[in-house]
DNA sequence: GTGGTCGGACGATCAATCAA
DNA sequence: TGATTGATCGTCCGACCACG
């Protein structure tokens, strides 16, 4: 795309190829890597993007990302929160005609069903961009210390994790749930609701936000 | 090293079409 | 009528360039 005009925000979550610890390569979701839990990320899969639904007028122009916030983060960190409004959205054609429809299942070497790989969450991979789980991603088993094996799900967008025990005992994970900042101060303050994953049940118990600093040296949206 | 630009990959959305 | 498919639109990754 591209979109004429000047702008004075273009530097913001820029993956960096030479990385240094705090701008070092980004995920797909716009996490940086450095803040994935250890070895849970494979280098070698690739999570879903995650797109806002709107981004703001000055993250489109510059082609950044941005998010649900208003004002975005991005706006913030370059001082122009009053700027921060949804870009508009040009309507659909309608009437377009088409062609014959394919089965997918009818493509030779397709699945047509991929199933989730491993683990209880995979399926919300789907494009439907609705739901619960989409963003979650494990942290640890405070049991053995480790992860388990099989974790999946995109993490979420900017949000670093937090290590912390479980209540739960034995085959209790903490989870990361879709997290929603605020930005009362330079610093940033992000809001963050914990999940915990039962391995055992294969339920999902939501616990109440939480405020976690993040220092300056260490944010995500740089 | 920092900041700006933008091509293009890919995610999200939704109308057209299909199948039950 | 709900599900599926494909077209379209939007987001933003990542490479490149300019500047101090």
């Amino acid at each position: 795309m591209s979109l004429s005009g000047t702008h004075s925000l273009a530097r913001d979550n820029q993956p960096n190829s030479t990385s240094s610890h705090n701008m070092q390569s980004v995920t797909d979701s716009g996490m940086p890597m450095h803040m994935f839990p250890l070895s849970t990320v494979s280098t070698t899969s690739r999570s879903k993007r995650k797109q806002v639904k709107n981004a703001c007028t000055n993250c489109q122009k510059a082609c950044k990302k941005c998010d649900e916030g208003r004002p975005c983060l991005r706006c913030v960190r370059y001082k122009c929160p009053d700027q921060c409004v949804d870009s508009p959205r040009t309507p659909r054609n309608k009437g377009v005609k088409r062609g014959k429809y394919r089965k997918r299942g009818d493509e030779k070497g397709k699945n047509a069903n991929v199933e989730p790989v491993d683990g209880p969450f995979d399926g919300s991979q789907s494009s439907s961009s609705t739901t619960h789980s989409y963003h979650q991603q494990l942290l640890f088993d405070p049991v053995s210390g480790s992860n388990p094996p099989t974790m999946i799900q995109s993490p979420p967008p900017l949000i670093p994790y937090v290590a912390q025990s479980s209540p739960h005992g034995q085959h209790t994970y903490l989870l990361h749930s879709t997290a929603i900042h605020q930005i009362p101060s330079p610093e940033m303050v992000y809001q963050q609701q914990q999940q915990l994953f039962d391995l055992a049940t294969g339920s999902v118990e939501s616990y109440p936000p939480t405020m976690i600093q993040i220092p300056s040296p260490q944010l995500p949206y740089i």
